[in-house]
DNA sequence: CGAATTTGACCGGCGC
DNA sequence: GCGCCGGTCAAATTCG
């Protein structure tokens, strides 16, 4: 079932150092990510095939490629504060939301997104320019369920009932316009839920990650001829959508970003690759509860050995990997790692196929850590 | 025939 | 205020 072994994983840049340090993705910032490597790609393939998704972070930003993706998204004011509603909560901070943007590509051209390689975690304790508006209230935190950042406020003619995407009764008024209603009250924005994209290379634009979609829409992005694909999960109640693009760039490239959390199980048939897939999210990204919701990743997976590694602000980056996660009843039982990392500073695209080098050579195990004290520091 | 997708219209935010 | 743009709706259409 595990197609990569976590050594197979990796190239990563700076991405954070590069956004925490310049106070967001300015137009002369520079990011990369970590790339994974499917056994069924040479490596030399690999290490020639230009980055091209990179570089649109990298010269575009984010905001224009994946819309959303702000500066401001990129803010984290207290990294350890970060990582622990992270690793605790999952995607749910405390005070703010945020996103995660996970790359991911794989050299195969499997319908399932394999093995994650970096995940890079961004979140916007103030402000927000993105098309969806923060809230500066509990917005992904309050660990709720239910909550919605479409809101099913009432007040006001609104169509739909909380939660359910496919049931939009008529009003009486029944007008055929639009008439969503995004605001509760005058002044309030629309909640921001926490987001989580990766990049995988894959022919087939929906990957399948055990859950069930239904698509909504479809738009044209801007600078690219591919279109954007809108999702929901058509589970009852769960509010979760995810976008779907490619890199204009890259063809090869898949741009999945996911928006707010599961609040139950992957559905039933939960197998095989599904589950491995299923195995690269956040647990909070799988299930409300993350304890329940690693357990039951992990031991779909059966042994699927993956490892996450998370670049944090201020050169803070942590990494762990999930081969015991099926025996593991919470994540806060995972063994967790520190990387070091190499060529961390300065590191620019064009220093890819370096990067990727250096980081299957040299990345060293520092130590193993437990959850809560994962963050290292690294020198300047 | 119900479910899922397609697709053009609409909405709201934002910049000018 | 106007236009652009991302996101969403929902009727029409296609699919299984």
């Amino acid at each position: 079932m595990s197609d990569i072994e976590p050594k197979d994983l990796y190239y990563h840049g700076n991405f954070f150092q590069q956004v925490f340090s310049s106070g967001g993705l300015s137009s002369s910032s520079s990011s990369s990510f970590l790339t994974t490597q499917n056994p069924n790609t040479s490596i030399n393939q690999k290490l020639n095939m230009s980055p091209p998704s990179l570089q649109e972070f990298d010269s575009i930003g984010t905001s224009s490629y994946m819309s959303g993706f702000t500066t401001d998204d990129c803010l984290v004011q207290d990294p350890m504060e970060y990582y622990n509603s992270f690793m605790t909560t999952g995607f749910g901070l405390s005070s703010s939301s945020s996103e995660v943007v996970l790359s991911s590509i794989n050299g195969g051209s499997t319908n399932y997104h394999q093995s994650p390689v970096t995940m890079m975690t961004t979140s916007s304790p103030q402000h927000d320019h993105s098309s969806i508006s923060s809230s500066s209230t509990e917005a992904a935190g309050g660990g709720g369920g239910g909550d919605h950042q479409e809101d099913s406020s009432s007040g006001k003619k609104d169509q739909q009932p909380n939660g359910s995407e496919d049931k939009y009764q008529e009003d009486e008024n029944s007008s055929k316009k639009v008439s969503k209603v995004k605001n509760n009250k005058k002044g309030e924005k629309k909640q921001k839920e926490p987001r989580f994209a990766f990049m995988t290379k894959s022919e087939v634009d929906h990957l399948e990650d055990g859950y069930r979609w239904r698509k909504y829409g479809q738009k044209a992005v801007k600078n690219s001829p591919y279109p954007r694909s809108y999702y929901r999960c058509t589970t009852q109640k769960c509010s979760v959508k995810k976008r779907v693009e490619r890199s204009f760039q890259d063809p090869s490239v898949v741009i999945t970003t996911y928006e707010g959390q599961h609040n139950h199980p992957l559905p039933s048939a939960l197998r095989g690759n599904a589950a491995a897939a299923a195995a690269m999210f956040p647990p909070s990204m799988l299930a409300p509860t993350s304890s329940s919701s690693s357990l039951m990743v992990g031991s779909g997976a059966g042994g699927f050995g993956q490892e996450f590694l998370f670049q944090m602000p201020n050169n803070y980056m942590i990494g762990y990997n999930q081969l015991d996660a099926g025996s593991s009843s919470t994540a806060g039982s995972i063994l967790s790692h520190v990387y070091q990392q190499s060529n961390i500073n300065n590191s620019r695209m064009d220093d890819h196929d370096h990067q990727m080098q250096a980081a299957g050579d040299d990345y060293g195990l520092l130590q193993d850590m437990v959850p809560g004290s994962m963050f290292f520091k690294q020198e300047p």
